[in-house]
DNA sequence: TCTTTAATGATAATGATTACTATTTCCAAA
DNA sequence: TTTGGAAATAGTAATCATTATCATTAAAGA
């Protein structure tokens, strides 16, 4: 399972890097590590958390340097933001069709996948009067380990 | 039209001081202004948005105890929070069921009625795990001001 | 009116994010 | 394979939103 994992990172790690020679960006060892780390799970972490992570095998990573490379990522499509909480931006490597449910509790966030959350038909309602991109449904809930407390 | 907003905006400030009282929440002119001002608009205004307002009329209320009693209404379901950006945490008065849609280059905050994005079934579907609480859709697009820019 | 307790205002503290800048490093061209 | 230069990084300071603390004030029931 662990082994398969990381085969399945490893070539998005390699796509991962295909995709940033052609954007232009320099493939530097700072983000192949956080983009490996985001790659690594479905926690949706912050960039406090993958900081900290990465920090115990490259000490000397900057916490800046991950807020600015998330961003950077961000900005090109390469990873996602999860606009859950009020605090703490998160992000997710995943950039398959899904959408999120939050514990309101201990504020984890998991993957939905439900094709009839996914497929909306919103080209022509809502507002006339913007052109529209895209929406995301997050979800909010109990979640079991709360529930049982 | 201006008169008959005023009208409406009393009818649900009266209402939120009865609301108010059931809930055993004293009723000050701070409270009262806060609720004003997010009553009397449809924009989503932030913090620091009513918080300038009210200054202008009532110049010694604390930055403060507009973050707080945002807070307090917040909790008890008076108004609601529309989680869109990652700065600044943006309210609405309005607690009919409705989404919300951001343009992704001003900005802006606009109201999206739309039944079948307020009626989706999410009772039985998503993570089993979950005791599913609500929802909220937000649409992102590109408002006509922007596009003409 | 009096009393109690919640609410407020002023300010300090915190947490997340961004700005700045000197130094380093990737990488394309020679 | 070297090397020049632009891009990226690290370290630190600054900023922005929000929360904590605490002394003072005021709402509202007795
Ligand atoms: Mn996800
Ligand atoms: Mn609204
Ligand atoms: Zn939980
Ligand atoms: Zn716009």
């Amino acid at each position: 399972m662990s082994e398969i994992i990381t085969e399945m990172v490893k070539e998005k790690i390699n796509e991962f890097i295909d995709r940033s020679k052609d954007l232009g960006l320099k493939v530097t060892p700072q983000r192949i590590a956080i983009y490996k780390e985001l790659a690594s799970t479905d926690q949706h972490p912050s960039t406090e958390t993958i900081y900290k992570k990465i920090k115990d095998y490259y000490p000397n990573i900057s916490l800046t340097t991950v807020y600015r490379t998330l961003e950077t990522f961000e900005k090109l499509g390469l990873i996602s933001v999860v606009n859950v909480l009020y605090n703490a931006a998160r992000y997710d490597a995943n950039l398959d069709p899904h959408n999120h449910i939050v514990c309101t509790v201990c504020k984890k966030v998991e993957d939905v996948y439900d094709a009839s959350l996914t497929t909306l038909d919103i080209s022509d309602k809502t507002l006339g009067e913007y052109q529209i991109k895209g929406y995301s449904i997050l979800l909010n809930g109990v979640c079991k380990d709360c529930r049982s407390n």
